[in-house]
RNA sequence: GGCGGUAUAGCCAAGUGGCUAAGGCAACGGUUUGCAAAACCGUCAUUCCCCGGUUCGAUCCCGGGUGCCGCCUCCA
């Protein structure tokens, strides 16, 4: 039984869909100004998985995520580079996906743009307006939150003191516009700094506010109820509380079931800031000389609602587990042992599997997981001397089914395989290592030795097994 | 000021009202190896932040501290 914690009961529940297997998953998406940092990657890295766990665990998963192209930043920094609002939003939301793909996160069924689906959220807005929970000031539309039962349950804000203003954000000017200081807009009217991005609509001239985008690509994808809706922690309050005024004041409908918030993460034990600089970008990792993947490793390895502290440390130590399981799947494609045994690879893979489960269901119990797929391969390990093909064959397969969750393991292997063709096809290195095994047989260690740290400052590291064999293992990280 | 989260070894990190407190990284000793690498075996938590309470029994439950983190209008 699948058990998830859910932000609006504060409790973990057995994870029900609405529709009998199927799945309907919403997470909050980018607001394509810049780059990523790791950050937001943590909740894209999150959401991938949990995904990716769901479809193992067999369900029909359609996942949306939005990509927020208009917004107060997007048209400043646009306006900054000289670029229209598209050309600029474009090449950021480009960037975005090449990031999560070297993080390997498969991408969303459906990504839809905020700018792309004005008629839906104009539709909401006149709902809302119809109903009474919206109100026209000035030329901008705003939600009443004192219309709205329940409002800001999600958040717990009953139970709040909300302290005025707490950050200094507030807008001054829109205060005196809105009836209540809680009251969040809906629609924005024009005004000049917006310069050539508007929209002429039965408002008039302006934009759409953030809240109302999620709303209206989510219902549009999922329906008026759907299961999961997921964010960063932060998003909590407003957003999501907003959401979900907007969208059950429009429906009438619950919204969503289950809620689920990622924690946010530390960078060398402090907060991310831009006057620290340490705003680390996917680029930036991998110019310090780690592969890109290795980030997955460290956002995933920690459950999602403790709050991550990346490390230099922690990437190291992510290295250590590729690189561990990496030559597990490497001496299983060496193995050397042919005949009939007593090794039972199908129980260990069973009972493998029956933890593995038990662990993630509890609320995606990723070190539960972890813990599960170390202690199968030392169990490879201490058999690996007997297992045959036909046992290496079945454990490799287990292997790249955890990898369906995962993420990474299937991918390392493959850039091993590429790389060992390559040096399998060079005719100097292939000479260099006859070489080598001619000296090593004849007892010129020296010689043997040389060869060997000459190819290793290439990257191939020769690990000798018994007999005249070799096990090439790349420097792949 | 209000609300919430969290504290487990040198580091990362599960977990449980009682039995050996998972797993990983690092380190150290050993087996194996011509030497390595990989692997295996072994060592590595007697305040599980502090104080008090409940209990036959608390790292776990409750109360109070302390540290760190977050939210309180556009931030993942």
């Amino acid at each position: 039984m699948l058990k998830i914690f859910n932000t609006l009961t504060r409790k973990l529940e057995e994870f029900k869909p609405l529709h009998k297997n199927k799945v309907g998953l919403y997470s909050c998406g980018p607001t394509v100004y810049n780059y990523v940092h790791l950050g937001n990657l943590r909740a894209y890295v999150f959401v991938d998985m949990l995904k990716r766990y769901l479809v193992w665990r067999g369900y029909e998963v359609t996942h949306v995520m939005n990509i927020t192209d208009v917004d107060d930043k997007t048209i400043r920094d646009s306006q900054k580079s000289g670029k229209t609002l598209k050309e600029f939003t474009d090449f950021y939301e480009e960037a975005f996906i090449k990031d999560l793909d070297s993080v390997n996160v498969r991408l969303p069924d459906v990504m839809p743009r905020a700018t792309e689906h004005l008629e839906e959220m104009i539709s909401i807005i006149r709902s809302l307006l119809e109903k009474g929970y919206a109100y026209k000031q000035g030329d901008s539309i705003y939600f009443s939150i004192s219309k709205s039962e329940n409002y800001g349950e999600l958040a717990e804000l009953s139970k709040q003191n909300l302290k005025e203003n707490a950050d200094q954000r507030l807008n001054v000017k829109d205060e005196y516009e809105k009836d209540s200081a809680n009251d969040f807009v809906l629609w924005k009217g024009w005004k000049e700094e917006d310069g050539d991005v508007y929209w002429e609509t039965e408002f008039g001239k302006g934009r759409p506010g953030w809240h109302i985008e999620c709303s209206a690509m989510s219902m549009k994808y999922l329906g008026e109820s759907f299961d999961i809706h997921c964010g960063g922690e932060d998003l909590v309050f407003p957003h999501h509380t907003n959401e979900i005024a907007q969208s059950e004041g429009c429906t009438g409908k619950h919204f969503v079931k289950y809620w689920m918030h990622n924690a946010h993460l530390l960078i060398e034990g402090q907060k991310m800031s831009k006057s620290l600089g340490n705003f680390f970008t996917l680029r930036e990792i991998a110019d310090k000389g780690y592969l890109p993947i290795l980030v997955r490793i460290v956002l995933m390895k920690v459950h999602y609602r403790q709050n991550l502290n990346f490390t230099f440390v922690g990437l190291d130590e992510a290295q250590a587990i590729a690189k561990k399981i990496l030559d597990t799947l490497i001496d299983l494609d060496f193995i050397t042992a042919t005949g009939e045994n007593d090794f039972d690879a199908a129980g260990l893979v069973e009972g493998s599997r029956q933890k593995f489960l038990e662990a993630m269901d509890e609320d995606l119990n990723v070190s539960g997981a972890f813990a599960e797929l170390m202690n199968l391969l030392a169990e490879v390990n201490r058999q690996i001397k007997r297992i045959n093909p036909v046992q290496a064959k079945l454990l490799k397969e287990y292997l790249f089914e955890l990898d369906g969750v995962l993420g990474f393991i299937r991918l390392i292997y493959d850039r091993y395989l590429v790389n060992l063709a390559r040096v399998e096809k060079d005719s100097e290195i292939q000479e260099k290592i006859k070489q080598r095994l001619f000296f090593k047989s004849n007892k010129e260690y020296e010689k043997a030795d040389g060869i060997r740290a000459e190819l290793l400052a290439r990257g191939i590291l020769i690990s000798d097994a018994p007999g005249d064999k070799y096990v090439l293992r790349l420097s792949y990280l």
